[in-house]
RNA sequence: GGGCGCAUAGCUCAGGGGUAGAGCGCCGGUCUUACAAACCGGAGGUCGUUGGUUCGAAACCAACUGCGCCCA
């Protein structure tokens, strides 16, 4: 079943690392035996460990899934990165929310499958690959579409899917059988198959139209793929006539123009509509006519209309029948009037200022803000194109996207971003998704030498003969990815991964994608799946999105600021765990996530803690065994108050944790796992637990169970989110085969304690105020001193042991003299500080007490005396603060005593 | 220009009608037998500004200022 080579490996140096020298070849995973403190080195050293435990759990099948199982599914597909791509800070957080969503519902019985494949990213690999050709001078049409393809397919093949390798490094658990991508045949032929049903239903049509051109990529953009940034220009307003004044912002395209309108209202211009005034540098005459777009307040109130490369001036012309004059070829270059023609766009603009300038034409210049589109992929300024194209009419697929969510089969996460998403989806634009490319699905329609035009489906055969071509553009690489969630599960074939995983649970993403992408998924999905009954259409109901990865000054990452990050070498330098644990830690649901090293290597320090805290469990023989009840009253057997405390914040740990999973709360679930771990169990219950153990007997054999309890429960709760480190840790401790298979651990109810939380309150209350009390009398902390304590009754009765332990105090002997005294609530502590007494330091430290307490009283009374408040606020409040006024009074007698007491200076 | 969001400790962020929390950083002290990647103690905030609602506002409302994002 496994590899023998690899398995050897693995278990070399698993030995390394785990079962200290033992020659059982199997392992401590697969009962060596029982654990051992020697396993564990005395600090985590990730690099040791992380791949051949991530080389294990593939071998071992863990991350496959079952379609016939009886199971609940849990399916979440990943979103597709590029197959250009490599895994950058934004990828690694994404993953470690989706790796951690799928181990805990592994954990949880659930049949879990992670979908994982990439996208064939149309432009930007035909863009990699035409580089790869430039340096051997080689263009794309020197070699044919075909052999262009079969060059493009060879790159992937050699250079693609780099992130897929780092996935592992993360320890990304996807069913890495089931590997899909955009341009392998099943999936081409869902796109095929969709395209000819939405064809068929005249979803799609082919029209002319001005869409977003990049003179670069020489394609077609979807208005998506375009990003709008504010630049500075200049407004140019030119005199066309002795009235006629136009401003623009790209006076290049008035050899274009084809009209001039003014608003329909404006007063000053009523006259010289239906008029011709003559277009300078050209000689046409062109109409001046009315259309109600036009703004009066803009520039003279008079604009120039360019049909041909402006998509509202397109629409004027539409409504105006006016002709639409084409001046500018693909590469932006102007393709009409002899002193122009052939100057880039840029070159032409002043150039042809110039000219206006001459002829005394230039009115005015002046700076100007303006909305300036870019290609996503190549920052190359967009150029507004008329141009035939493929569409998608999405009205009523963006309705339909809409209504789901406004009915509730799709929850989005959090609530707050369903605004985003109505917004969009209730004013969605046509979607063009014919791209000038080679790379990438083929339109299947072809044209006949009579001007027919047949869309093919899949398992057509395509018309032959004479004078019939395939459409040359290929599809946007959304149009394929919008069907991920369903042509990943074998669409349009009836199979049992369909079945059983559409729709999928959940889609984990980034709100900057939710129109990219969700949007499309959610409008394929419904209408492909329509057959399903609403219910099952819908590609998955819930999606909860992040936000994005920033620095650790909330900057946006970029290469061009400098201030971009690669996770791997965080992976190299902390491990996978610690990288994870601060992403995970960081994520607020739809908020950025700043990240910076220090944090990460806090919580290496993390992982590191958890490390030592197993180290000394296991080394003081902690077992995961059978635990006494709460109730249980024999005297021997009975759980201690400290065991009873941290097995109730255990578990309430744990109910929280599971809350905020179902929310979507990484950040929390990851803070309260934090806290209780370094806070709870390692500062206090590890320390109070050295006492029974040196105890021995029963006591010690108790505390071992409650140490392995508790750390059993612990580092299952965190494998979602430190998967390494608790593999490591777990199957030392418990001898199991691996925790990515252990059950998800169950909050118990019944372990929830009031009165041991607050006799431990009350116990950390006064081991701080004792320690608080040796640190200002300059006593250090390991200095052992000895002291009487009085009082040492109610919930503390009986732990006076481990008090002493705590706070490093010794049992006095017969010589002992009290030279200073410390009271908190009953408790008064005598020590011995051989006549050290700082009184000063202890004056200043009272007196700070009394302070606090005394506005504490005055606060209270105020309020107290406050008939509104007593007649309004409702009782427990009051009662709170009459509780408060009597604790202040009590503290302020008790120290005004202490200061008393103190030798007068 | 339209819409949305955010302003809380030096930094990054939680919180949320009963006058503040975390991580990191900072200061002082410790190699105390799991851990110096650690331990112990400590200092730091009139919760952007101005009004309003309320017995009570950092929290709710309004305006303002600043910042960010999306869309034109």
């Amino acid at each position: 079943m496994t590899d023998p080579t690899r398995s050897a490996d693995s278990i070399h140096t698993h030995d390394s690392i785990g079962s200290g020298g033992s020659e059982d070849a199997t392992g401590p995973d697969n009962g060596a035996g029982p654990p051992s403190e020697a396993a564990l080195p005395t600090a985590y050293d990730p690099a040791a460990v992380e791949a051949p435990i991530y080389e294990r759990w593939v071998e071992r099948g863990y991350f496959e899934a079952d379609d016939t199982s009886d199971k609940p599914p849990f399916c979440i597909v990943i979103p597709p990165p590029n197959v250009t791509g490599s895994l950058h800070l934004g990828h690694a957080f994404e993953h470690t929310l989706i790796d951690a969503l799928m181990r805990r519902r592994r954990m949880q019985g659930y049949e879990a499958l992670w979908m994982p494949g990439m996208d064939h990213a149309g432009i930007a690999t035909q863009n990699v690959v035409e580089r790869e050709l430039a340096k051997e001078g080689i263009s794309r049409h020197d070699l044919g579409r075909e052999a262009f393809v079969e060059k493009v397919w060879e790159w992937k093949e050699r250079s693609g899917g780099m992130i897929l390798g780092q996935m592992r490094r993360l320890g990304d658990g996807v069913a890495w059988s089931r590997e899909r991508f955009t341009m392998d045949d099943g999936l081409s032929r869902a796109v095929q198959t969709i395209f000819k049903r939405l064809y068929d239903d005249e979803l799609i049509y082919r029209a002319e139209r001005i869409i977003n051109w990049c003179v670069r990529c020489h394609t077609a953009l979807s208005d998506i793929e375009v990003e709008h940034s504010d630049d500075e220009g200049t407004l140019t307003s030119i005199r066309y006539g002795d009235e006629v004044i136009v401003a623009t912002t790209r006076p290049e395209t008035m050899l274009g123009d084809t009209a001039v309108a003014v608003n329909p209202d404006d007063e000053r211009y009523q006259h010289l509509i239906g008029t011709e005034v003559e277009l300078p540098l050209t000689g046409r005459k062109i109409p001046i006519i009315a259309d109600a777009h036009v703004d009066p307040e803009f520039g003279s109130g008079m604009v120039k209309v360019t049909p041909a490369h402006d998509p509202n001036d397109f629409e004027i012309g539409r409504r105006h029948n006016l002709p639409n004059m084409t001046v500018m070829d693909e590469q932006g270059a102007i393709t009409t009037h002899g002193p122009f023609q052939g100057l880039d766009r840029f070159e032409a603009r002043p150039a042809i200022v110039d000219a206006l300038r001459e002829q005394g034409r230039i009115v005015e210049e002046r700076r100007h803000m303006r909305p300036v589109g870019h290609c996503s992929r190549c920052k190359t300024v967009v150029e507004p194109r008329l141009s035939l194209q493929w569409w998608v009419r999405v009205g009523p697929l963006a309705e339909a996207a809409g209504d789901a969510v406004r009915d509730e089969r799709v929850a989005i996460h959090p609530k707050s971003m369903e605004s985003r998403w109505f917004g969009w989806v209730d004013d969605m634009h046509d979607w063009c998704i014919s791209r000038q490319l080679w790379w990438g699905h083929r339109i299947p329609v072809w044209y006949g030498p009579d001007g027919e035009v047949v869309c093919v489906g899949p398992d057509d055969e395509p018309p032959s003969g004479e004078g019939w071509t395939q459409d040359e553009d290929v599809l946007d690489t959304w149009f394929s990815s919008a069907l991920w969630p369903f042509s990943t599960l074998g669409w349009p074939d009836d199979t049992d991964a369909l079945a059983k995983f559409y729709p999928n649970q959940v889609l984990v993403t980034g709100y900057d994608i939710l129109f990219f992408w969700v949007a499309r998924m959610m409008m394929f999905g419904l209408y492909a799946n329509a057959g399903n009954g609403p219910e099952r259409a819908i590609p998955f109901s819930t999606i909860a999105l992040h936000g994005m990865v920033r620095d650790q000054h909330g900057k946006k990452m970029s290469k061009s600021f400098g201030n971009a990050v690669d996770p791997l070498e965080w992976m190299d330098t902390y491990g996978s765990d610690a990288l994870r644990f601060t992403l995970a830690r960081g994520a607020n649901p739809g908020v950025d996530v700043p990240i910076g090293e220090d944090w990460v290597q806090a919580s290496r320090n993390f992982c590191n803690k958890l490390w030592n805290a197993t180290r000394f469990a296991l080394m003081s023989g902690a077992k995961v065994g059978e635990l006494p009840g709460n109730e249980q009253s024999d005297r021997l057997t009975s759980l201690s108050m400290p065991d009873r405390w941290i097995l109730s914040r255990l578990h309430t740990t744990l109910a929280e944790v599971d809350a905020y999973y179902e929310d979507y709360q990484f950040a929390k679930a990851c803070d309260a796992l934090y806290h209780f771990a370094w806070d709870e169990f390692c500062d206090w219950y590890v320390e109070l637990a050295k006492t029974p153990l040196n105890t021995g007997g029963d006591a010690a054999e108790r505390t071992r169970l409650v140490l392995g309890h508790v750390l059993d429960r612990l580092l299952r709760m965190l494998h979602p989110v430190t998967p390494f480190v608790t593999e490591v840790l777990w199957t030392t401790l418990t001898g199991a085969e691996s925790v990515v298979v252990a059950p998800w651990p169950a909050a118990e109810t019944a372990r929830t304690d009031a009165a041991a939380e607050s006799g431990v309150v009350e116990l950390q209350r006064l081991v701080t105020e004792i320690r608080r009390f040796r640190s200002d009398q300059g006593l250090k902390p390991g200095q052992r001193v000895a002291a009487r304590l009085d009082g040492v009754t109610g919930v503390l009765a009986g732990h006076e042991a481990e008090i002493r332990s705590l706070t490093k105090l010794n049992i006095p002997d017969d010589g002992f003299m009290s030279t200073a005294s410390v009271t908190v609530g009953d408790v008064t502590v005598e020590l011995d500080l051989s006549g050290a007494v700082d009184v000063e330091a202890e004056r200043k430290r009272l007196t700070k007490d009394l302070g606090v307490e005394r506005k504490a009283l005055e606060q209270s009374e105020r309020k107290l005396g406050n008939e509104q408040f007593l007649a309004k606020a409702p009782e427990t409040e009051v009662e709170k603060v009459r509780a408060r006024k009597i604790a202040a009074e009590s503290e302020i007698a008790r120290l005004e005593a202490q200061l008393e007491r103190l030798a007068p200076r």
